[in-house]
DNA sequence: TAGTCTGCATTGGCTTTTCTAATTCTACGT
DNA sequence: ACGTAGAATTAGAAAAGCCAATGCAGACTA
């Protein structure tokens, strides 16, 4: 039995497709469903009941699945080992990561992390939320950093730290000279925010109505930079993780304001693939970004803004 | 990577030879050659140091071997388990036994092992001792049923029974009216005994030294059956397990005399490979190997042999 | 030290499998 | 019914697996 076969099939399942599977593998649509039969053909078990359009899994497709899966890995785990062993070619981690914690932390961790292990090629992918709880599911990263973390079926999660909101607008603003408001202060206030489909804006907007609080949102933005972008050429406040304006705060661009009486925190979460076996190359990077991370957090509550925020 | 080829590199690493894993393989010397290479290619990591003559593995070789075992293994009990949910096309054991107990016990399990799991087929394989654990070291049997069972680095053993050892002789022999003798009586007879290639002459003699009794061994087998035909035309006696002769003894073709004092005993157990992963038929089967042998013994116990030898 | 023997590596050519592009088929939405 | 998206089939090309024969190198033997 090929791997590669097992491995296209895995796609194949975890796809839901036999195309997509089979351009992902380098190979055509035909050489994937072929690939299956064969497999099928092997074991004398039917793994895909194809009489139903989005094709399912037969229980014995379910169960093959979960071995083949973990067998993959396995053996990607032992190979990476041997060659460890034989010299330090080390291995390879790829971590899913949304923009606002990739951007602004994975860099330099990532720096950090080539220093306690030099040979370790670590490959940092950005994505959306949604891209990366697919590529954790998919098995195409070894794990995946998201804000508002959710665990799910196949999706374990630790969480990571919390990331202190603050009111965010520019340096001529009528609030910038405030330092510190409540959140009722911002009632009728012209606010720039983030599209629905983000889980952070969500948070906000319950936030907002548990404190009766009713505000004007003329903007809405999928992603932290553009709205930046925004919020200097004076079109509005909003609220952003501290972390995420740090540079323009320090810059003077940016004005941040600590707001008070709420524990408003973005929480940043580690998602992984339930039953996922990592790679020593992953575990270890996993291992150094939690450890990394107390002093990470430490180094954040310095700034007067997370102390002002975290009473 | 082709799940034969690590086979093909297991076995020449089991067998240390390329020639005899591939003639196991059914596949040519030559074949086997290039797998290995190329694999060592693949993973550009020597395995096997070929400049010595009996080829010696690298420290990564080492590790690739144990690692592509447990995943063969794995695999093969996957296999089994898909098979099995689909339709009860029940799994394969292989049993390597030596001739003393697969031929007076397993026959009689392995109809009682199927009348409780039907669709498994149980392969059992009679070897000599030495044959029985070279088949469980190189994989080729799930477990193995050896006589003065010995753990080893790369074998644990599960100790099963104990067999009594009786004295045994032609109906016209002297003792042959004796109901129970003493090892003492044994002094001066002429005896038949196995070779000292076998565990079980050595162990007689250690006895027998220690009882400072000395016997005349006349005659040397490498194996029961023939030394009972011996017997049967009076050219001695012979101290043997009892279930071996049980059927004689029935039939009066032979008389069995327990030996008072001494406790003679041959144990029985079970062999493993260390690390091995059994798949489900064969977990099943030796667990009820396991637990039969309970009732097994019970009826042993019945016989007044035993209660006489078991003082 | 030479000679032989055993057992792995290499080579060249055949066979089988893998693979793709093009085509056909089919469940589902309209 | 009909169109569409996506899987199955097919046939021919590329790649690999495979073997017989031969070469070559340790490890005993005299």
């Amino acid at each position: 039995m090929h791997l590669k076969t097992l491995k296209v099939f895995c796609d194949v399942v975890g796809r839901k497709s036999f195309s997509r599977a089979a351009s992902e593998n380098g190979i055509s649509q035909s050489r994937a469903s072929q690939a299956v039969h064969q497999l099928e053909e092997h074991l004398g078990v039917q793994l895909i009941d194809r009489s139903k359009r989005p094709f399912v899994l037969t229980a014995a497709g379910a169960l093959f699945y979960d071995g083949s899966r973990q067998l993959l890995q396995r053996y990607d785990a032992l190979e990476e080992q041997v060659q460890m062993l034989w010299q330090d070619v080390g291995g390879r981690v790829t971590i899913a990561s949304i923009y606002s914690i990739g951007l602004y932390y994975m860099n330099h961790f990532v720096e950090r992390h080539r220093e306690q292990a030099a040979q370790t090629i670590v490959h940092l992918e950005y994505q959306t939320p949604a891209g990366v709880y697919d590529m954790v599911e998919s098995d195409q990263a070894d794990f995946g950093l998201v804000s508002y973390p959710k665990k799910s079926r196949t999706i374990s999660m630790t969480p990571w730290w919390d990331e202190p909101m603050l009111l965010v607008c520019s340096p001529d603003h009528p609030l910038a000279r405030s330092h510190s408001i409540k959140l009722s202060d911002l009632a009728g206030q012209r606010m720039i925010g983030f599209t629905h489909d983000l889980q952070i804006r969500r948070e906000l907007d319950r936030l907002l109505h548990a404190a009766r609080v009713h505000v004007d949102v003329a903007m809405e933005f999928d992603n932290i930079e553009t709205l930046k972008r925004a919020l200097e050429i004076h079109a509005g406040s909003s609220i952003l993780p501290e972390p995420t304006v740090r540079r323009e705060v320090e810059s003077g661009s940016l004005i941040a304001i600590p707001i008070h009486g709420n524990r408003l925190v973005r929480p940043v979460g580690i998602i992984r693939r339930r039953g996922r076996i990592l790679g020593s190359a992953a575990q270890h990077c996993l291992e150094h970004l939690l450890t990394a991370t107390a002093s990470g957090n430490a180094a954040n509550t310095d700034s007067p803004e997370l102390v002002a925020v975290e009473v």
